[in-house]
Formats: C-alpha cells, structure tokens, sequence
DNA sequence: AACTTATCAGTGGTCAGACCACCACTTTAA
DNA sequence: TTAAAGTGGTGGTCTGACCACTGATAAGTT
C-alpha cells in the first residue's frame, strides 16, 4: 500500500468541481454553486469545499466574490506563475543569470515590438522622459515596450526578473542613451537597438 | 475602494509561509512546522492556514505526510497539469503566450549551448534517444541542453513554462528531427538549427 | 539482554457549527 | 417618488472536536 494511494476530500472535490464545469459548459463569468452548496451535493464539508476553491482560486481559474458568489475567469497562468517564481527564484542566484535572463528578455522585447509600435508611440514615449526619474527610465521604458508587445507573459516573467535584479544592480543610464534606443526602434534598425541595449548593461558610463 | 483591495487570511499565510521558508532557507526534504504551529505563530487559524497550505500543495511546491508533516519538494507540477488542461484549451491567447514564450527560451538555449557542448556529448544524447519515449523527447533533450547552458534560472523557467504548456499542447516529432537538430548543433550551424527547431512547433508532422 | 508489543504524543484529515462582513434585493417609511 | 431599513444568501474566518496515521518511548515477554 503506497503512501500515496490515498485520495483526500478536497481532491475528489477537486474533480467533482471540475466535471461540473464541464457538464454544464460553464464559461468566463458563469458561476458555480454556493460553497455551502457544493459541500451538500458532494457529500463533504465546507471546509473541505474551501480547501479546493482556494486551491483553483491560487491558479487563477475562479474568482470570488465576497457576498456574491465564486465565478468562473479567464485562465491567466500569471497568479501561480508569480508565486511560483518566488519559490523557484528561493536561492539568491548570482548576479550573471539575473542579468543574462534579463537581456534574453529584452531583447526579444525590442525585435517584437518593432512590429506593433508607431512614430507616434516612440514620440510620446520620449516625450514622458522628461517627467521620469533617472533611476527609473529603464524600468518605465521597458514596462511600456512590453506591454505594446502584448504578450502578458512574456511581461510578467521580466517584471519579476527586473524587481530581483534590482535587489543587486540597476541599470542607470543617461536619457541619452534611452533615447538612441528609441530612434533606432523608430526606424526599425534591430542591430543597432540591440547594440546600444547591450551597453546599457555595462558598468561604465 | 476596489473590491480586491482586501488581502484574505489565507494569502497572507502564504506570503508568511514564502518567507519563512526564505529566511530559514529551507530546501527539499525539509520539514515545515505543522499546521497548528503555523496557525498559532501567525495568528490564524488552523482552517486558514490549510487553506493556504493545499493551495500550495495543489502547485507541486509542498508535499504532506500524513502522522508526519508538511514537507517541502522539488517543484513538480501535481494534478494543476490536468486541471488546467480543461480550462487551457479553451484559451488561444494564453496557448500563443506561452508557445511565444518557450519558444524564445528554447531558441537561446540552443545559441547559448554552441559554446559548451563538445561532440561527445552530443553523440551521447543522440544514442540515448533511443530508450527514450517519443513523446518525451523533446522534453528530455532540452532538459540536457538547458543543464549544459548551465544557468539555473534560465533552465527553471522555461522548466515552469514547459510544464504549463504541456496543459494545452505537447510537442511530438519524429525523433530523427531531433537528431538533424543536434547535427547541426554540433557543426555550429545556429541558423540552420533554429530553423529546424521552429519546425518543431508547428502541427504538421 | 534482546526482542516484541502496547502506549502515547504529535501530526495531518475532516467535520459541524458559529459568527462576521458583504451584496443584491425587497420592504418600509418619509 | 425616493431614501432608508431590513432580509436572505454568500464568502471569510474561527473554534473545537474527533479520527487516522506515524514514530518514538515504555512496558512486557522470552
């Protein structure tokens, strides 16, 4: 007999809930029945019934609505994600594959929002610099850029990199130098963006 | 006021468990305290505190042992795969987000791998093929790869990535794919080995 | 002395019930 | 007609109880 072999309530819940859904072709927004319903119809407690809710809720499938109800959302996988980041990130990993993971995501920043951004957009961007402190033009110009990127993902993990990078360096740059990287995703000129994103690493100025 | 303003218990328990496993620097195998110590050392109670406790459990973080304990493991994903997968599928946008994503990982993986990989060890993985199931290929080579490139961080988050993606779609070719990949990887052909691995995603076999 | 068995304290697993805070809705009062 | 008070249902949290399991200790047996 396996230690394992063992199934506990809010496991079998776990499953029940997610026939549920199924059967009755629940999508985003819909809502699943009471907790105290649930632990009716499924023979268990509500406590038991919370034990499983809280689970999904961690991966980010429900959303709860105090005094309303428990609905349905759209699967985003960034809330476990996030979690499990500060878990994996646990042993304070050196400085060179923070920064290398880091400019891995940059880049790839950089080479695909050539395709989504406009003159307009680099020029209002330019423009806001000014109002920006020094110590934060990369971090704001980066959050931008991802998010004129789209990939929500792809922001999340850099937004997590870049808050444990900062825990050791930061880059600090001139504008100057933020806005050469500007120019050239204007003119769509890849090689020479990354070039100048790869001296923004470097110590020196 | 927003309605998410509000942190519940059960999140805080979490954020608490997170640190304390961070300042104890606990790692796997290693006990934590049990679900009465923790409700009374935080201020919670015992309902709270397994709240938090399963919804970590059902991540893969944690593992417990009933007359035992709680005990910390290495990150594997537990029934949040298959629960996921129903919910995943019917998400294209997060599919392309995290298709996107491993994509870029796997693409630096193999640039970053030119620079240590000597050919003995690529005629190593190529006879080691054969024992492997084809399903698992893809996944066992660039386990190897990830680990020559040598960055944990790197190789952990595309580890993260792998396994959600595997919610929704898994990648399946023919093995001798992968083996004309790491041909090209041994001759140091970076465009010709990127070009095999973005075959690698699409549908068709 | 060596070995088996019984006991026990600690742990997770589960449950029932209570009370609170919140929300949507209805009823009541101005 | 409109504002206020009430009402029922919902999630949020806590308490305390009991069970099942484990490992170590104590007691008993050979």
């Amino acid at each position: 007999m396996t230690n394992s072999s063992k199934i506990k309530v809010y496991q079998e819940v776990l499953e029940q809930i997610r026939l549920f859904i199924e059967e009755h072709e629940l999508s985003e927004g819909d809502r699943l029945p009471s907790e105290r319903e649930l632990a009716d119809q499924l023979g268990a407690s509500r406590s038991s019934v919370r034990e499983a809710l809280r689970a999904i809720e961690l991966l980010g499938l429900i959303e709860t609505k105090h005094g309303e109800g428990t609905f349905l959302r759209t699967y985003r996988p960034y809330h476990s994600v996030e979690l499990l980041a500060t878990f994996v990130l646990r042993q304070p990993k050196t400085k060179e594959e923070l920064l290398d993971v880091r400019q891995i995501l940059e880049q790839q920043c950089i080479i695909r929002v050539m395709d989504h951004i406009s003159s307009e957009d680099i020029d209002d961007l330019i423009e806001q610099l000014v109002t920006i402190d020094e110590q934060e033009v990369h971090e704001f110009i980066f959050k931008q850029l991802f998010s004129i990127v789209g990939n929500e993902l792809l922001s999340k993990i850099w937004y997590l990199i870049n808050n444990f990078s900062q825990a050791s360096y930061r880059i600090i740059k001139s504008k100057s130098e933020y806005v050469r990287l500007l120019s050239f995703i204007k003119n769509k000129d890849i090689p020479n963006a990354l070039s100048v994103l790869e001296h923004l690493y470097f110590d020196h100025d």
